[in-house]
DNA sequence: GCCAACGTTGGC
DNA sequence: GCCAACGTTGGC
């Protein structure tokens, strides 16, 4: 089991509509970077654990865990010309090159852990989240990190 | 295949 | 709104 991070801004969809969600369950749509596609498309598994995390925010933070639910398959946002998410080139080749996954809310933390928080935290000094200019929105989290980070919680 | 220009991310 | 970091694009 691998424990990953997903970076989503509150604004667009946050950790408050994953648990409002039918089943308190969401797609991943709209990823449009290839390193984090692949990371879903070929790594994700059910029942990997994943660090919900507010960006672009007043104060960003992760919120939560959720569960990967469901693997890879296609994010049909990618050929939907009204969608923020639409990728013309690719729907005019025809082809769909990006996928989405499901997560499930697993444990709303007691209170957000803070970027702030986190940075202060010396275990935590190589978590990738902090690196500067890391803007992948998929990132994998190394069991003593998650570790490290759920006991924060 | 190089690389400059441009766009995006995301903290502050 | 600023700006650094980085990915993508496109001319050559």
């Amino acid at each position: 089991m691998k424990y990953w991070l997903m970076k989503s801004e509150p604004d667009t969809y946050s950790w408050d509509d994953l648990e409002r969600a039918p089943q308190q369950t969401g797609s991943w749509e709209g990823v449009r970077n290839y390193q984090a596609r692949n990371f879903m498309r070929d790594e994700f598994k059910i029942g990997d654990q994943v660090f919900f995390y507010h960006s672009s925010c007043a104060e960003p933070a992760i919120m939560g865990l959720a569960e990967v639910v469901r693997e890879a398959y296609p994010d049909p946002t990618a050929m939907d010309p009204s969608s923020d998410y639409y990728d013309e080139k690719s729907a005019k080749k025809g082809n769909n090159p990006w996928v989405m996954v499901d997560v499930k809310v697993k444990k709303r933390f007691t209170r957000p852990i803070t970027l702030a928080e986190i940075r202060g935290i010396p275990d935590l000094s190589e978590l990738a989240l902090l690196r500067p200019g890391q803007r992948l929105s998929v990132q994998p989290v190394s069991h003593e990190h998650a570790k490290r980070l759920i006991k924060q919680s």
